[in-house]
RNA sequence: GGGCGAUUAGCUCAGCGGUAGAGCGCCUGCCUUACAAGCAGGAUGUCCCUGGUUCGAACCCUGGAUCGCCCA
């Protein structure tokens, strides 16, 4: 025996050791760096970047873990696969997380200026941007860190600017001053997908406006109005009611006046305007909601902006200036009931934006900020839906996609932050001049030399460029990543030409309006190609009180917490295994008291008994040199090889075409079942008596099936379990380290081995073998009673059968010796005291007169004559059944005759068992 | 308001037209040398309710209940 094998049988299994080894060995090899150049089909996964200043949660193991099963399979099969990892930038969080740092030191960004607010961004980056790499790693992640990319790479900026170019010369990129979605606590603008609508308990205040009449005297008559949001009324320019709104008709025209701001503004009519919300007259502010602003749209009203950027009043808003807005709503409810003005408040129940970052409700604000012109982009899209450009699994989240798509709004992509891609647009200002308006001149470019070049052109030599201070939306760069990551704009590039457009995509539903519908637009629009063939989606991990896992709510599982503790194929396979269905969401069990996983730990046993299979296969081999199996001793084959081999060639069709479906989870819990259940339970079991021959013929067989099946199984384990399947692999196959697993072939079996008919004998064996365990037991025999055990049947052919396997079931039932005889050989008389057991035509016997209860032994009969009786009742209801007998399959019909007859005469065995006993 | 998912053993979930499964837990025996991270045996289900289709429904279709999610 090697060193190697040395250490396999006689340590245990521990997972850190081997996990590291292989991890390390992996990436020092480049295992998983492919050439484009290279053979194979190509396959490419480009992974979900996280953030690239944050830690490992579930979801981004459990995201992993999916991934790598994949592109770990596609290797195995033979592909030349690409799966390309990378961070993300993550404007919003990094940038609030520098600023509250700079905060603690008692400074603001504006203190430092950008270049010193990047240059920590970048130091902080470099900082904390190890972790989450590092922690990748440790899951064991078969992808290529030689193209490791961030998506504020050099090349990646490069990528976004020619990106932002191309759209703006479309004409799809504008600015302008429209009402967008402010993120008072970032300070910045934020996209629709961004705001998170959450249900309040409120209130709705009523009051009223003083009409005014045409010469302007304030009248004795007023208007009485509902909102929710009172500090508006300072921005209003008009009151709307319904033009069918009879109460109202009459004051459709005139003119009510606003208090503190002492504004005149007119009644208007629009059919938009609820009836039967509060009053059925609305106040309108154009610049503080977007339905106002849509009304004042329509009706021409001009939009006050009462409010600062950080949630404060402006100017606009007179005595109320500079007080923070929930302040500024108390104070004038306050002053609106000194003037009698405040009719009613109401508790109401509505819902307010929140900014998803901020935590804070959004601010509907008047803002210069670009946008995306989508309606033509999203439809390049939906044109391509029908043909499963990307075909989305399960397809149940195609329709979410297209309804998104369908109604989709221009997006607003300019954030008022530093962290990010800067805006490729420079203004052009007088050189005296130094504010941005909203009309000043800007160049779109690709850098500032050939903005100048072109405002030289355009506006003459006396100028000057500023560039736009605003960065772009993160999911703009990140829409970008499939092919921005393989060297897009270059289409030359050998990874562009081979692995775009990408294989699959695998994310969680969370983001597909975020992320996937913004990648397949960029995709279509950038490179004609919708950047993935298919996208499988998959749930989020949720605790074990099935809540969602989050930061804020603090009941994440972590889970190198679970990797230190069990290893990382354990979580994999439990993540995999235990939970992942088909795109539900998972929960996982997890004991916060003692940090314990019953799921994992369950993965963990299976990963101790595949290192125990091998650790018996290694102990028992009688040579260094490995016996192959080949056709040439096939004919050598017992039975019980050939039921492995069949068991085997069946899991590996079946395996193989679920993970070409993505079906992980049912794939790996086949493997499971068929490892443990058949190969360890039985299979292993049949070689140990097989071992103790001293026939070397049979004894070599045996060997080289069990080698042979094991070696399958390690394969076929492997991307779900690739550390411990890769340090097996090794031992058993006597490799060098620089041989790898991973890199092996998968195996594809014909079905020649394929045998039902066998199949169905084995598990009669089983079942047999299992009620003379089962009488054993209920005798309260101990293992080492050992005692005669009598078969009886009038069949002929399981006569046979048994009788081959005549050891065998000895030996598995601890039985002193196995009698199998022909039923008219014998006389039952003699077995009346014994206690027995039948399975259809098989009467089993345990002549253990001493211990047998009478009682006991008919109590058992007994039973399974109930039982019996109730499923031949059954079957002859359904047999008398005429509509059945046409109407069903035959072989449906055969089974039931065929279980009927066995069924009868077990009947009529146990019925004349109890007569003798009687 | 619109849409989607879930409901199966004590718990977590598979199964999705041929009469019910796994893991964990539970009960009984076993240190049978690959594995006590294990072995053997065992108990446990109106498959949410309701109609309907079908020879046959946990599975397909009506309607409903409960829980959860997404969009507005």
């Amino acid at each position: 025996m090697t060193e190697m094998n040395d250490q396999l049988s006689l340590e245990n299994y521990s997972p850190f050791e081997v996990e590291k080894k292989w991890q390390e060995k992996w990436e020092s090899l480049e295992a998983f760096s492919p050439n484009p150049e290279d053979d194979g089909e190509s396959f490419c996964v480009v992974i979900p970047p996280p953030n690239v200043t944050g830690s490992l949660h579930m979801g981004h193991a459990f995201n992993t873990a999916l991934i790598d099963v994949v592109v770990r399979f596609q290797r195995l099969l033979g592909k030349n696969v690409l799966c390309l990892p990378g961070t993300d930038h993550a404007s919003i969080a990094v940038q609030t997380i520098l600023e509250k740092q700079l905060k603690s030191e008692g400074k603001t960004s504006e203190d430092i200026g950008r270049d010193e607010f990047l240059k920590r961004a970048w130091n902080w980056k470099e900082q904390s941007g190890g972790r989450i790499v590092s922690q990748l790693k440790r899951i064991g992640y078969s992808v290529d860190w030689t193209r490791e990319r961030f998506t504020l790479d050099q090349k990646l900026n490069e990528a976004v600017i020619e990106a932002f170019n191309i759209l703006y010369k479309k004409n799809l990129i504008y600015r302008g001053e429209y009402l967008v979605n402010w993120c008072p606590e970032s300070q910045s603008a934020v996209s629709d997908l961004e705001v998170e609508m959450q249900e309040v308990n409120g209130h709705l205040w009523h009051f009223k406006y003083p009409l005014i009449s045409e010469s302007g005297e304030q009248l004795d008559k007023y208007l009485e109005v509902a909102t929710t949001r009172p500090e508006t009324l300072l921005g209003d320019t008009a009151v709307a009611v319904n033009p069918d709104d009879d109460r109202y008709k009459e004051f459709i025209g005139a003119k009510v006046k606003v208090p503190f701001v002492d504004r005149e503004i007119p009644i208007i009519a629009d059919s938009h305007v609820d009836k039967d919300f509060g009053t059925g007259c609305v106040k309108v502010t154009p610049a503080h909601d977007p339905n106002d602003f849509a009304i004042g749209k329509r009706h021409n009203l001009k939009q006050i902006n009462v409010m600062n950027k950080d949630g404060t009043l402006n100017i606009n808003a007179g005595i109320f200036q500079n007080l923070e807005r929930y302040e500024a709503r108390k104070k004038i409810i306050k002053e609106l009931d000194n003037l009698g003005l405040l009719t009613k408040i109401e508790d109401y129940k509505h819902t307010v934006p929140f900014s998803d970052r901020g935590k804070v409700p959004i601010e509907p604000l008047l803002s210069t900020q670009w946008f995306l012109k989508m309606d033509g982009i999203s439809q390049g899209c939906l044109n391509e839906i029908d043909s499963k450009k990307p075909s989305f699994i399960p397809p149940r989240w195609e329709k979410v996609y297209k309804d998104w798509l369908e109604n989709i709004n221009d997006w607003c992509i300019s954030r008022q932050l530093w962290w990010g891609h800067q805006i490729p647009a420079w203004y052009v200002l007088d050189e005296s001049q130094d504010s941005i308006e909203q009309n000043t001149p800007y160049i779109v470019a690709r850098n500032e030399e050939d903005a100048l070049i072109e405002a030289n052109k355009k506006f003459g030599l006396n100028i000057k460029l500023v560039r736009d201070k605003d960065v772009l939306d993160t999911w703009f760069s990140s829409g970008l990543w499939p092919f921005s990551t393989l060297g897009w704009p270059n289409t030359n590039d050998p990874d562009f030409k081979k692995w775009y457009p990408n294989s699959v995509l695998v994310t969680g539903f969370d983001i597909i309006f975020f992320w996937v519908a913004r990648m397949t637009m960029m995709g279509n629009t950038f490179t004609n190609n919708i950047p993935f063939k298919d996208v499988y989606i998959h749930g989020l991990v949720r605790d074990e009180n099935n809540k969602k896992m989050s930061k804020s709510s603090g009941n994440g599982i972590d889970p190198i917490l679970l990797i230190d503790k069990y290893g990382s194929d354990a979580l994999r396979f439990a993540l995999i295994r235990e939970v992942a269905g088909a795109g539900q969401d998972i929960r996982l069990d997890f004991d916060r008291k003692k940090d314990t996983s019953s799921t994992v730990e369950a993965s963990r046993n299976f990963a101790n008994k595949l290192w125990n299979a091998t650790k018996f296969v290694l102990i028992n081999k009688t040579s260094n040199n490995n016996y192959s199996f080949n056709e040439s001793d096939e004919n050598s084959l017992e039975l019980c090889d050939k039921w492995i081999l069949s068991k085997l060639n069946q899991v590996n069709i079946k395996v193989t075409a679920l993970l070409k479906e993505y079906k992980l989870g049912e794939s790996a819990k086949l493997l499971y079942e068929f490892t443990w259940n058949d190969f360890c339970d039985w299979y292993v079991e049949f070689a140990k008596q097989r071992f103790n021959n001293k026939e070397t013929k049979n004894r070599q067989i045996s060997e080289k099936v069990l080698i042979k099946v094991l070696n399958d199984i390690l394969v076929m384990i492997h991307p779900f379990m690739p550390h411990i399947t890769e340090e097996l692999w090794h031992v058993l196959q006597l490799k060098p380290d620089n041989a790898l697993l991973s890199l092996q072939k998968w195996p594809i079996h014909e079905n020649k081995f394929v045998d039902n008919k066998l199949d169905n004998s084995f598990q009669q064996l089983f079942e047999i073998i299992r009620l003379i365990r089962n009488l054993r037991s209920e005798l309260g025999l101990k293992p080492s009673e050992k005692g005669p055990v009598y078969l009886i049947s009038d069949n002929d052919e399981l006569i046979d059968f048994l009788k081959t396997l005549v050891g065998d079931i000895q030996t598995l039932t601890k039985s002193s010796e196995v009698f199998i005889f022909k039923n008219n050989a014998v006389d039952k008389k003699e077995f009346a005291k014994s206690f027995s057991g039948i399975i259809s035509d098989l009467e089993v016997y345990l002549p253990f007169q001493d211990f047998v209860n009478i009682d006991a032994l008919k109590e058992r009969l007994t039973k399974d004559l109930k039982k019996v009786t109730i499923e031949l009742e059954n079957l002859n209801k359904r047999l008398s059944n005429k509509n059945f007998v046409d109407k069903a399959p035959k072989d449906i019909v055969d089974e039931c005759r065929f279980k009927l007859n066995e069924g009868s005469v077990q009947k009529e065995r146990i019925t004349k068992k109890l007569e003798l006993l009687n």
